[in-house]
DNA sequence: AATATAAATGCAAGTATTTGCAATTACAAA
DNA sequence: TTTGTAATTGCAAATACTTGCATTTATATT
């Protein structure tokens, strides 16, 4: 709730109108943390808000870019999001049931320096896919 | 060449035929090696040669799964191929220029095996953008 | 409270990616 | 070599993703 509240002064203080579409998105997720919505999976569960799917896509790029949400590439290429409260961070995902945790290691501060060669890193991407420990049990 | 060949003994072996669109596709990979081609720059450089593009983009996968090549995830999602003649390794990714230069370090092999904590990891995704030594000099 | 105005939305069109299926082709076996 | 058969292809349709633009809406200002 306070954060909530918190997230939405966010978007007012970068100069973001605070619309429907936006407070129906946040809500979401914030209800629902640590899980990871990509847009089309946000549109069907808002059906019924009137909320256009491009308005859901162009939002959740929107707040990727501002830092508010955190993007993951599922295995299959497409993009999920979820709030992204604390730091940076990565991910286990799991392929069976699409749950995410986040884990707090990142191969950035564990490499070594000396493999650039001239190359200047701005990004980077890291995630596992697996099994989470309820789906690695069901499949045994 | 002698590679090369290998290659179409590699997917005889694996049950898969050597047709036209094959040998077209491995023929380019191979004389550029190092370099990684999305399934449209693969349409458009054989434009003349009558491959459909349903055609290199199924073939793209399929020999992304059998580990004939790697795939290469860029920034903005669309997945681009190379030939994975070597072992595991991961890329730097020029976001400028497109460029890609193998690394050999792995976080999968940095990271502390305490965090799986039940989870079974299987695959793993680790790239990083940023800019070449040649785009990092235009650049500045 | 009313108004001006720039941002955001919904709609629809555009592009890109993925899939189903009938026709074709590689290749194993005769 | 010819033939049989399953894999593969090209085409076209179906999804999925992205963008342009006229209309609407949040909010700063009066």
């Amino acid at each position: 709730m306070g954060e909530f509240k918190s997230l939405e002064k966010r978007l007012k203080n970068k100069g973001y109108k605070l619309t429907a579409p936006r407070r129906f998105l946040l809500g979401l997720l914030e209800n629902n943390p640590g899980k990871s919505y990509s847009a089309q999976e946000i549109f069907d569960l808002l059906k019924g808000k009137g909320v256009d799917f491009s308005t859901i896509y162009r939002n959740l790029e929107m707040m990727a870019k501002e830092g508010i949400l955190s993007a993951v590439q599922r295995e299959n290429g497409t993009s999920s999001y979820e709030l992204c409260l604390n730091h940076h961070h990565h991910h286990l995902i799991c392929t069976d049931c699409g749950a995410t945790r986040c884990i707090n290691v990142c191969p950035m501060d564990l490499i070594d320096k000396s493999i650039w060669e001239g190359f200047t890193p701005k990004k980077h991407r890291f995630e596992i896919m697996g099994l989470c420990p309820e789906c690695s049990k069901k499949n045994t």
